[in-house]
RNA sequence: UGUCCGAUGGUGUAAUGGUAGCACAAGUGACUCUGACUCACUUUGUCUAGGUUCGAAUCCUAGUCGGACAACCA
């Protein structure tokens, strides 16, 4: 009924917003346009989420476009699983693009560009070593050194080049400079690498090109050549940014990219690098890029992670300048605030003990109505078996129960949801002094879970029937994987041995039969155990669930 | 003993010379057929020192601290 969020309910600009908010006002621009640009080398990750969130993000808000681009100008990492995996996973984040390109669709373009800067006396072809190179370009608090082949004449780079372009030099041979400021303290502008030769097979263009262009020569070009307005990117590229305006100065192309920098997302007890996580891959810490471990955006998919919970959290992080970690609780509760609105509870017991109902008939079942989402009547209802037999989840029990404990203890009677109020008579123990048993009775007036005579308990705890309960594979992660935060790690020790060996605990858990229909990447709320997914990779009638994240647990024992 | 970038509660992020706000986290209480959720309340902050100004988180100067940069990676 009220009216339009207006402009006094609207969250002030961040700073990206700000320049192309006042782009749009002053006239320089009409229509925006972003890009995300991956390398296809690997699966992308939460710090790509938020780089999604961003370029996306900021298209939509002003009515812009973004394309997504394949920056695919190194073939020997690069690979068409990667591109395909990048796709899928962007458009699960609810985005869809404008155009396609990859940077290889270019290569002709930026070959031509490469001439006409050799032409023009701006680029040469250097024989110098990588080595070699090195000791020229020097460090940045001293002036470099000049190659011997700078000032070689234009028509021989040109002759070279496009020699090194058909072939015949082997790989490393040659490789085409930017001729720029050997002085600069800006290292990236002591004459860059433009093209080098490398004999690798291309997922796109096959083996029709044995020279590549660089980063740094290709992306402000493709940005170009794609009309890109708003070229955004993490702040490692600030000290590229003078490189990118001169590769565009330098060929006076049409339009005018405007690089721009944020700060890279960090996360608490995350691994953020892809070098890292390529390693886990490859090491075999993890089962593949999707592990329901891994910080990826396929990985957080199988776990249980919402799209719009994903969404909702680079919304809320902010995007700035400075560096920053932020807590995974944050994330998490992202994640809770949408389960909490969408997943159908359940009951689970994770770590059983057993009840039985003293005084409830042997080889009796009945089927009692529960609600899949007390909040949301739209979401319906389910039977679940009651029986004389069942479990409950082992820490509802206390037989020495402190001040603040409320659930279940000798003498005490508490509601089994949904279902009746239970009267624990007797403890069973093994010879080892462990319960392995609870004597209970309950009140058949109850049934449902209310007292005809008013009568409250102190708590509700959750249940699964013995009898026609059904035992599934639950696996619990620890949050991600680290022990420590990466910066905690001291200097010089392998990440490795700060990988968390709790961080995947499979187990047997009881629970409702009705979750043996469970669809693969199904959500639930276990009740007052936390939220899970049913495993990408499940069967009909067995599956695995993957523990999204736990509930929070405001009862702390003393 | 270089260049560039940055510095606001525990963690993030606003305030663009005029009341330091919001979220997460933490704590207290209320509510509850989930000790969840929800609601209310509370704790905690402008790196330092000078300067400009009626007034500075914001502008200036110096310092301190943190980060990036020396691939034929992106």
């Amino acid at each position: 009924m009220s009216e339009p969020t207006s402009e006094n309910t609207e969250k002030p600009l961040n700073f990206l917003e700000q320049i192309i908010s006042d782009d749009l006002q002053n006239g320089k621009h009409k229509n925006i346009l972003t890009r995300f640009p991956p390398e296809p080398n690997g699966y992308l990750h939460i710090g790509h989420a938020k780089s999604i969130c961003l370029n996306f993000g900021l298209a939509k808000k002003f009515n812009g476009k973004c394309n997504l681009r394949f920056d695919d100008t190194n073939p020997e990492a690069e690979d068409v699983e990667y591109v395909d995996s990048i796709r899928e996973d962007v458009r699960w984040l609810g985005f869809e693009w404008a155009g396609e390109f990859y940077a290889s669709d270019y290569f002709q373009k930026l070959y031509d560009y490469a001439e006409d800067l050799i032409k023009k006396g701006l680029a040469y072809v250097c024989d110098l070593t990588p080595e070699q190179f090195r000791e020229c370009r020097g460090v940045p608090t001293q002036p470099g050194k000049e190659s011997p082949w700078r000032n070689r004449p234009a028509e021989e780079s040109l002759d070279l080049f496009r020699r090194m372009k058909a072939g015949e030099f082997e790989d490393g041979k040659y490789v085409l400079r930017a001729k720029i400021d050997m002085a600069s303290p800006n290292l990236h502008l002591r004459d860059p690498a433009m093209y080098r030769i490398k004999r690798a097979h291309h997922h796109r263009t096959g083996d029709t090109w044995c020279i590549y262009p660089m980063y740094d020569f290709a992306h402000e070009l493709s940005d170009e050549i794609e009309g890109i307005t708003h070229s955004i990117c993490t702040l490692e590229f600030e000290v590229h940014r003078p490189l990118y305006d001169w590769f565009l100065d330098a060929l006076n192309t049409p339009h005018r990219p405007r690089q721009y920098e944020f700060a890279r997302l960090n996360l608490t007890n995350t691994v953020m690098s892809k070098r890292k996580l390529r390693r886990l891959v490859e090491e075999g810490h993890v089962n593949g890029w999707e592990d329901p471990r891994m910080p990826t955006i396929s990985g957080m998919r199988r776990r249980g992670y919402t799209a719009a919970a994903i969404r909702d959290f680079c919304e809320r992080i902010g995007v700035a300048k400075r560096e920053n970690i932020i807590d995974l609780a944050l994330l998490e509760h992202c994640v809770r605030e949408d389960l909490n609105q969408t997943a159908s509870r359940a009951m689970a017991v994770l770590d059983p003990i057993k009840v039985v109902i003293e005084n409830y008939p042997e080889g009796q079942t009945e089927w009692l109505e529960a609600a899949n989402n007390p909040s949301d009547p739209q979401a319906g209802t389910r039977k679940i078996p009651f029986s004389r037999e069942l479990y409950i989840e082992r820490e509802d029990f206390m037989e020495d129960p402190p001040k603040k404990f409320f659930r279940l203890s000798p003498g005490r009677e508490v509601r089994f949801r949904w279902a009746y109020f239970i009267t624990c008579k007797e403890v069973v123990k093994n010879d080892k002094g462990e319960v392995v048993e609870l004597r209970c009775t309950y009140d058949p007036a109850t049934r449902g879970g209310d007292a005809p005579d008013g009568r409250k308990v102190k708590a509700t705890i959750h249940w699964v029937c013995a009898q026609n309960g059904k035992p599934v594979q639950a696996r619990l992660f620890d949050r991600f994987f680290l022990k420590e935060n990466p910066d905690d790690v001291p200097e010089g020790m392998d990440f490795i041995s700060n990988l968390n060996p709790a961080s995947l605990v499979e187990k047997t858990a009881w629970v409702e039969p009705s979750l043996l229909e469970a669809k693969p990447l199904e959500h639930f709320q276990f009740e007052r155990v936390g939220y899970f997914c049913a495993d990408r990779d499940s069967k009909p009638g067995a599956p695995v669930f993957n523990r999204t994240v736990s509930l929070k647990d405001s009862y702390k024992p003393a």
